[in-house]
DNA sequence: TCCTAAGCGAGACGGTACGTCCAGTCTTCGT
DNA sequence: ACGAAGACTGGACGTACCGTCTCGCTTAGGA
């Protein structure tokens, strides 16, 4: 087959500005530090960026598709850990989700992400298919790598541990608006790994100690 | 002194239509089941109820305050179950847990509740002192039940606890947009009373079995 | 038939603001004469009015509808003259005929008067019966005063001689943008009353003298 | 020195294009004809010349030149009439100025045209030094000719004629919006000529009867 | 019975942001 | 160098709500 095949017809017109989206990208990601999710317009974004309102319409069509593209800039940078032990990735992820919570416009952010998913399929499809997929891949890895070291059992429902990993210090933030520590994640990959429940004779669950109240 | 000293004095003027209040109330309702959280605005709500504008500013001064009393309208009768083991009560719960989050308006209110309560404090307050407190109380008690009765190790942390039991089914909602079913929330309790990891020559963990893939 | 038939019922919800219905026509006129017809837009006339765009597209709907009614404020005052003479008559509306195209602003506003009528059915209809209508009742009026008097033929067609009266300058202003004086209309009126042509054996056309190049 | 210092040096790179050039005034005529003088826009143009809109703007630079120079393609062709009678004259012209005015588009052209010469100077200029001179041009002569003859006085004031002659149809036009057939500006012409005043004993005025009404 | 006070439905108010549209300019490649 | 294509900045457009305000009317208690 010939490289020209492909069709592909080289592109007529003026090119599009990478400055301006770079731009656009860089406004939307300022001003939703400073001003919160949904405080934050088109308006403002385009006169933050030195760009006409249409320009951006025309690359982004909505407020939610553009902010989604600008949390991807920010989220980036997800470690693959490989300690040898289902717990030590685990704790290694913890950092990292650690960090993420961490950033005070973090709150606002998955909060208008969240409202912006719940309003329209193509954002909520466009989140998942992005930083959602990768975050729970990596962690599949890890959960997928315990079980052939025999650290899990064989049937161990991966999304329910997904789900047990992500979910206490999504919700802790958004709904109890309280912080999460690293310590509070030591306690939740305890609690997921080993359970509350003490084993007979011993007091092996003493890992799951002392998170600060809600 | 006089009489009129325990201040309170009686009401002068028209008092306030409990008919009125009502109906903005169960407009409210209709409308974020109808059109989702965030599409409702005031001006739909009043006109839905029958009623000027300014009644429902006067009575609840933001959409979001009158949404929040709305909600307590929906989640109501949070059982109080003592089955006699923390597996039973934890298991009771989850069915009212899946009663919510099966109703399809949840998704849209509870996403539009986490961005008001992110816009303001007022309205986060509001909501934690609300139902999740309550539904937190209820969960406490199971838990120190179980404490009591030594199912669960004394220095249990109770709040890391009721975060694992409430953030996966609502991480799954909202973030993942996935169904949570009982057999799901089963698999949740399961993990954290007995842990991921095998027992020593068991393979009790079995019960944190084949919830759907997100 | 009792006072009440008519129906008309009382308005209800606040009046409307002849505060701002005055500024709204006051900021029109000031930026008609400041920018010309069509530089002014809703935006400029809401904000230089102090007064919401809502409220101006409530009450007017359209910049031309609106323009349309500022220029009736500037129009006003058409004088109903009765010199004794269609002549006398004629030259007395002449002079304020004069006072409105003296005006600068008039041209600006003219042309885009007449671009408005052009464009819309409603406003040349609104533009027609109104002023124009107004003119050319009173100079009609004249004209036939002159006929019952004798000094102009039983048969003459009104609706020409309006149009041989009004033509001129309103060609001469917008076509040619030459200033219209007393001197030209008063030739006008004479080339209209007694023509060009040489009567037998006189020199009776002589009035007809004098205007200016274009 | 150098060959080149004759100046004029050949032209470099691509030569215009007479077909777009073509094109492009052939679009404006028809847009102009189908949605109306301001309802056409650049970007129409262009597109229906299948032309860039940057070699519309390096050729014309606004949408009103280009349009003037259009409108010069429609107007062309006036009548040079010598029938030896200035009334003749005169109403051979008014055959040439009833084509023009009889044309649907006519309207929505002048109007136009007028709102453009109102906002820019240079338009203005452009459009009398074009085919407005070229009409009155045509008139004057027919004046000076009937002056030569004696069929007029020597001091007739031309400037006034011939606004007489160009202002009634115009204004019926655009500021009526009645239709201008031979029969109104038969009437025209004969009151120019001859007035409306009787004469002496006669009813020579009888010639300007029955336009319609506006 | 009237007076005073507050709540009521209605809807106009000053604003702000929306998403669309077009003017006029700029930047690429192809001719 | 010119032409077609089309992205660019800029800014007005008309719409939709926001939260506030001002009407006239209703509904109470106290005079």
């Amino acid at each position: 087959m010939s490289p020209s095949t492909t069709g592909a017809r080289p592109p007529r017109g003026r090119p599009r500005s990478l400055a301006s989206h770079d731009a656009i990208l860089d406004a939307s990601i300022a001003l939703i530090r400073e001003v919160g999710y949904d405080a934050v317009g088109m308006e403002a974004i385009a006169a933050r960026a030195g760009v006409g309102k249409a320009t951006v319409y025309r690359w982004w069509g909505s407020k939610e598709l553009l902010v989604v593209e600008a949390i991807g800039r920010i989220v980036r940078a997800i470690p693959e850990p490989d300690t040898g032990s289902v717990e030590g990735d685990l704790l290694a992820l913890a950092r990292a989700t650690t960090a993420m919570y961490g950033d005070p416009a973090t709150t606002a952010l998955l909060s208008g992400l969240v409202a912006a998913m719940a309003r329209s399929d193509a954002i909520g499809t466009a989140v998942r298919a992005g930083f959602v997929a990768e975050w729970r891949a990596v962690m599949r890895r890890v959960v997928r790598r315990g079980v052939r070291r025999g650290e899990l059992p064989r049937g161990v429902g991966v999304d329910v541990v997904l789900d047990l990993l992500s979910g206490p210090p999504f919700y802790r933030t958004l709904m109890l608006g309280a912080p999460v520590d690293h310590r509070y994640l030591q306690a939740v990959v305890g609690v997921v790994l080993r359970g509350l429940a003490p084993r007979t004779g011993t007091a092996r669950a003493a890992t799951a100690r002392r998170a600060p109240r809600s």
